[in-house]
Parts: structure tokens; C-alpha cells; sequence
DNA sequence: AAGGTATCTGAACGCCGGTTCAGTTCAAGC
DNA sequence: GCTTGAACTGAACCGGCGTTCAGATACCTT
């Protein structure tokens, strides 16, 4: 046999990608395998290097694309003025944004120790770059009077690490709804850094 | 070649269990073969079967030892009656009990797809009788009108997140201090459950 | 000194890994 | 309808995987 009915490079390929961040987040990248990730598709595994060059090329793609349009998404919304308004949207955002692509978020941050050095070097250049606009609307809120924390980078960190923590547990069906959930934390967010 | 000069029962079952948490922290589980671990402890790795029945059991053991350790610590503290320094304990706690982990911290939070799905049950329930510990802080803070949450559960999940987060970019010989890190944590902590 | 046992080696087992490639089939353009 | 190239198969390559076990050696007891 060969080419199957109905293939088309076009279909194929997303498909590969798809099969790939969700065995990828449920079992991990070093313990899928390239024939699962083939058979998820419905193809032979020498079929899938039609699609990427190597197996970390497809982890370091599906990263990247995360991360890419995380930024994008962030980096399109219109400037506000009002800090605590600017916190509090970036609150809702993260964990919306978050929430709608569990297994994305998931690789995203548990894989990123399998990285080759320079595809994690690439990586983390977009993570800092996403953090630095949440440092940017707490840095602008201290200037203003309208924040006070100890210490800016730990306290970008500490507020990303907990918005981030809601991927962990929140499942849809739970006695929470999504933007219940985001109001709370963003709530919760906001008293963290207020000014006394 | 066979027994090998100075080998001892009670020196190599813990390099074992050293060396598949240091291989395992910095590679993951499944990127970790049961030959790199016997190399690292100077041994073949049949000889490490004498020491767990199987490398799952293995991982299961570092995981359920960490998660026992921190149990035995914190339930050992004697009590506070004053809310705010019981979370302010708290907080200073978990970081520097994390902080002195970084290998098994990072296992216990990475790992936990890898285990079957018993040692999982197992490990979790640890995990929530650790949550519940400071939820009973939260709570009794609540009561006696010194905290203000949005939602208990949420705000447990959220703390343990923030604070959790510091093991992942926390390095000696950074700007910060040990110490001076887990004031700068405590004092947000305290700030995100403040009562107005 | 001798015997017994704890500790480890080294080789083997069957299986699966990522990746390559010659060959086969489908689909589209002329 | 024919040709051409894209899409895919199936088999192979070489290596590593977790695990087992008979045999060899070191240590401990007496």
C-alpha cells in the first residue's frame, strides 16, 4: 500500500500536531512515541517526518506557537490607564486564555526541560517577554501610588505562578464556572500587591 | 566479577534512591533508564533490583518519602493561636522546606502522570491532607474576622501555587536571599487574605 | 580457617525507540 | 486519459529499554 484515499498534506499535518499536544500532555514527550502519535493519526510513523524534520522539532513547534500567540493575544488588547484596571484584565485574560487550552499550557510548562539548549533558550525568551508586560502594570501601578509590593520580579513570578496553578485543578463541571473562578482570583490578585 | 570490595546493603539502597532523584529531577522519569541510574551509582543495573522490586516503585518511594517528610515537619510545629502568624509561618515554612528540596520538590510536582494510577491515589491524598493544613489556617482566619477570601478552597490552591512557584527560579547566589525571599512571600500572602 | 550468605556481575530475553528509504498508490493538471 | 508529483506504506536499521538469573566474589560468623 501507499498513499491512502483522501489524504491531503493540508489536513494531515494539523492532524499530526493535534495527536501530538494531546498524547504529549497526557503521558509526556519522552514517553510518547512517534508510532503513537502516528497511529492517533491514523498513519504510519514515516509518514509524520513529511510533517516535521524530528520529534523535538514537533515539541519545540508546539511551544512555540503557544507561546506565540499568548503574546499575540496579550499584545493586541487596547492600553488601559487605571493600573488596578490593567491588573485586573490581565488576571481575567491569563486564566481564560489558560483555561481554554489546558493541554497547550500543560507542555508548556512540564517540557520545557526537554528541550534542546537552543530551542529552550528560544522559549524562554518568549516566556520573559509575556512576563515583562505583567511586570510593566505592576511597575507603572507602584509609580502611580497604586501598588506596593517587596520586590517587582518576585512578585510578577508569584502572581503568574498562582494564576497559573488554576490549570491544575479547574475542571469544567466543578462547582466553580470560568469567569467565577477568574473573578475570584483576580480579586485575590489585586489585594496582593495594593497599596496599604 | 561479582561482589564488589566495600559494598554494603545500607550505603548503596540509599545512593540508589540519591541518584534516581537527582537523574530523574533534572530529566524526567521516562527519560531516565534504570542503566543510567545503576552508572551513577557505580553499579550494574541488575544490582539495583535488589533494592526495588521496579523502577515505577522507585519513583513511587522518593515521591511518597518527600510527601511523608513534609507531613511529619509541618504537623510537628507547635501551634499558633494568632491566624496572621500561623500563616506567616506558614508561608516562611513552605518556602524554606521546598527551597532545601529542589529535586524532590520538582519530582513530587512533575511526576505525578508517571505513577499508576494506585500510587497516584496515594500520593494525592497526601498532597490534600498537606492543602488542608493551611486551608485550616484560612478557615479559622475567616472565622475569627482576620482573613477575607472569595472562596477557601480557591484561595488554599492559589497560596500553595505562589509559594510552590519559587522553586522553580529560585537560585542561590541570585540577588535575593533565602530568607529575604520567604519574607517577601510571606508578606504577599498575608496581603492576599487580608481582611479589608 | 571454613562456611554461609549478602552483594554484585555480565549476559541474555523480548520488546520498543527514532529515523530512513525504496517502492506503491492516489489525486490533480494538462 | 496520461503523466507527474505528492502522500503514504512497510520494512529495515541500530540501539536502548526494563527485567531476570546463574554464577562469582567479598564479607561476616563461628
Amino acid at each position: 500500500m501507499a498513499r491512502t484515499a483522501g489524504s491531503h498534506a493540508e489536513t494531515t499535518g494539523p492532524r499530526v500536531r493535534e495527536a501530538a499536544q494531546r498524547l504529549i500532555a497526557r503521558h509526556g514527550y519522552a514517553a510518547v512515541s512517534m508510532r503513537q502519535i502516528a497511529a492517533e493519526v491514523g498513519v504510519q510513523a514515516g509518514a509524520l517526518y513529511l510533517y516535521t524534520p524530528d520529534k523535538q522539532t514537533l515539541l519545540y513547534d508546539l511551544m512555540r506557537l503557544h507561546m506565540e500567540e499568548l503574546l499575540a493575544t496579550v499584545e493586541a488588547l487596547p492600553p488601559l490607564d487605571d493600573p488596578r484596571a490593567a491588573l485586573d484584565r490581565f488576571a481575567r485574560f491569563h486564566i481564560g486564555h489558560h483555561l481554554d487550552r489546558p493541554e497547550a499550557v500543560f507542555i508548556a510548562y512540564m517540557e520545557l526541560r526537554n528541550l534542546t539548549p537552543e530551542n529552550f533558550a528560544a522559549i524562554e525568551a518568549l516566556r520573559r517577554r509575556y512576563e515583562e508586560g505583567l511586570a510593566a502594570i505592576l511597575r507603572d501601578g507602584v509609580a502611580r501610588g497604586a501598588f506596593a509590593l517587596p520586590d517587582l520580579r518576585l512578585a510578577t513570578r508569584a502572581i503568574i505562578a498562582m494564576l497559573t496553578g488554576v490549570t491544575h485543578w479547574f475542571r469544567d463541571m466543578g462547582p466553580m464556572g470560568r469567569d467565577e473562578v477568574a473573578a475570584c482570583y483576580a480579586e485575590m490578585v489585586l489585594k496582593t500587591v495594593a497599596a496599604p
